[in-house]
RNA sequence: GCCCUCGUAGCUCAGCUGGAUAGAGCAGCGGACUUCUAAUCCGCCGGUCGCAGGUUCGAAUCCUGCCGAGGGCGCCA
């Protein structure tokens, strides 16, 4: 039986212990070739299956250096290594420019299976974070009424970054921040009074309907702020638990405020000497950390500006010990970057320390017509009207299709279709095709060998080995999601998966009489291990994943 | 005016630290069920990667400029 190396969490998997291998035997190669061994060589997984599985471009890299044509150097690595073929190397070819490809046997893909299965739900998982803490921030919407569509993309995306940042072995925390101080709070308060009273809000008041409902379940006597802010922050928890988004805190502005961490942050800026006062304000030096004005901090009527209690937030965040702070924030709020990162480093912490991910817009249509999402006008789109509409899996798949870095265009119409331009559905459908398999199975009192004891070589149909191809990508895929921040990354290789899938459940009858045992134990573990990483992946996205649709 | 993000097939989007003939899905056309879910699968059609330069053996990818779309530039939050 094949030596199973990986798949347990932190451990190497077949590829990287093959990569090694190889890369050893290519410096071998360049070493008695007398040809300039570059600092790294690099081993790419070719984008064409015929390019075979690695492909390695040292000899158009080190071409200059050696003052010979890439491709003679590439034919004599080749050359080289043909003599002395690494272990599972099948075939080595010069191609194109100078690349040297390498053809692996498909055995490896079989070990890749018992990898999948011994690892299960740790598939993909890595310890390269560890002994990083990360704060992530995200929603932080105003305790000033529902949770809007317009804060699903954030919602969803800073959810599925923790879980994708914790698989890689981070430290994470989510946070929420909750703006409970400062004149919207009044606005919000007024408003409630003025409906409960039957009076128009005022003119700097909230409209929305939610004000009007919200108004007539208060007690009469309540307190409109005291009262309201609960709502409104019950209201929040419950959508957003809904879609599967909690958090580990709703980190209340007023409560560090009251503290006097408003006070201990000044007086550390002063310390510093990167504040100066006036026209009666006090003011930060940001331009001499990046920014292209400098910022009041205090204003000359005495009030603390929006970036002081940002700031103070930020502090107590790095005195809670994390390595490293990731906001999300909306579009909108892009212009805040610079002197947020100043403020950062005004403290003293590397510029670094804080990143902020800004997602773009979201256009919501229905059948091609733009649905407005406005905020204090009635005509506003909930988080929770949209998870009734469309359902929460859809909510997060939909948000999660894409890099945050793009403006996106949702047609909740395409969503709710019962047609291929649904991918929730084909996923999940995927997902549950799987499943039937081990229910039939059971139905039919089919007894499954063990793993061990099965002979994975008759897995040779390319449907077979291209689920096992997909599989073996994971956890290099939610590496790449991580260090990139980009969850989207997860989405489009379960999307892959599913196809691979789909495939092979097409053309590769598992229970069908006329799969001979051998064949049928070796694909139901296959089906078993495409399972595995279809939960894996969408564990990660945080949709879930029927048994049966 | 300055800053940020984006511009890839008719539509919606992928494209990893620069690699080989730029990929999916939908739409259009044509096929496939005696089988574990046909809400599936296969084939065809479809692209001057906004434009112009530059760097490089090699650019959708990196740099500069321009064009276009969205967002932002307060002692507002």
């Amino acid at each position: 039986m094949p030596q199973t190396h990986a798949g347990t969490h932190g451990g190497p998997t077949v590829r990287s212990i093959m990569r090694n291998e190889l890369s050893s035997a290519i410096r071998n190669a360049l070493g008695s070739l007398g040809v300039p061994t570059p600092e790294t060589i690099e081993l790419e997984r070719p984008a064409r299956r015929e390019h075979g599985a690695f492909s390695t471009n040292v000899a158009l890299v080190s071409a200059k250096a050696a003052g010979r044509a890439p491709r003679d150097i590439a034919a004599d690595i080749a050359a080289h290594l043909d003599a002395n073929p690494p272990p599972q190397v099948s075939r080595v070819e010069v191609a194109g420019p100078g690349f040297v490809n390498f053809h692996i046997c498909d055995e490896w893909l079989h070990d890749v299976l018992r990898s999948v299965v011994a690892a299960g739900g740790l598939w993909g998982r890595s310890s390269t974070g560890a002994g990083t803490r990360v704060l992530v921030e995200y929603v932080s919407a105003n305790p000033t009424g529902p949770v809007h569509a317009g804060h699903a993309r954030g919602a969803v995306y800073g959810d599925s970054l923790a879980r994708i940042l914790r698989a890689v072995g981070h430290e994470v925390d989510e946070e929420f921040y909750v703006n409970d101080r400062g004149v919207q709070m009044q606005a919000f308060a007024a408003s409630l009074a003025a409906r409960a009273a039957g009076e128009e809000p005022p003119s700097d008041g909230y409209r929305g309907d939610y004000i009007a409902e919200w108004a007539a379940e208060m007690p009469s006597g309540s307190d409109p702020l005291t009262w309201g802010e609960a709502r409104a922050l019950l209201d929040q928890q419950e959508v957003l638990a809904e879609l599967g988004v909690v958090f580990d805190d709703w980190f209340s502005e007023r409560r560090m405020v009251n503290s006097g961490a408003i006070d201990t942050t000044l007086q550390d800026l002063r310390t510093r000497g990167v504040v100066f006062d006036s026209d009666g304000a006090t003011w930060l030096r940001s331009t001499d950390f990046g920014d292209d004005k400098d910022r009041v901090l205090v204003k000359s009527d005495g009030d603390v500006t929006y970036l002081l209690p940002d700031i103070a937030y930020h502090r107590d965040k790095f005195a809670r010990g994390y390595d490293l702070l990731v906001d999300v924030w909306g579009a909108d709020h892009h212009g805040y970057v610079p002197r947020m990162r100043a403020a950062i480093e005004a403290l003293g912490h590397a510029p670094s320390s804080l990143e902020v991910v800004i997602t773009q817009l979201v256009r919501l249509e229905r059948g091609g017509q733009e649905v407005r999402i406005s905020k204090r006008w009635g005509d506003l789109i909930t988080l929770r009207d949209l998870i009734e509409e469309i359902g929460p899996d859809a909510v997060r798949l939909t948000y999660l299709l894409q890099s945050v870095d793009s403006p996106q265009t949702v047609d909740l119409d395409v969503v709710v279709s019962e047609s291929n331009e649904n991918p929730v559905h084909y996923i999940q459908m995927a997902n549950a095709r799987l499943r039937s398999i081990d229910r039939v199975a059971a139905e039919r009192g089919l007894e499954r060998a063990p793993l061990g004891s099965v002979d994975l070589s008759v897995l040779v149909d390319q449907r077979e080995l291209e689920v096992l191809r997909t599989l073996e990508l994971l956890p290099e895929v939610v590496e790449l999601a991580a260090r990139e921040r980009a969850p989207h990354k997860v989405t489009t290789w379960v999307r892959d998966l599913a196809s691979a899938v789909h495939g092979f459940y097409h053309d590769c009858p598992v229970l069908h009489p006329d799969t001979p045992e051998p064949v049928r134990q070796a694909r139901w573990w296959l089906a078993s291990a495409a399972a595995t990483g279809l939960q894996v992946g969408l564990e990660l996205l945080g949709v879930t994943a029927p048994e049966q649709m």
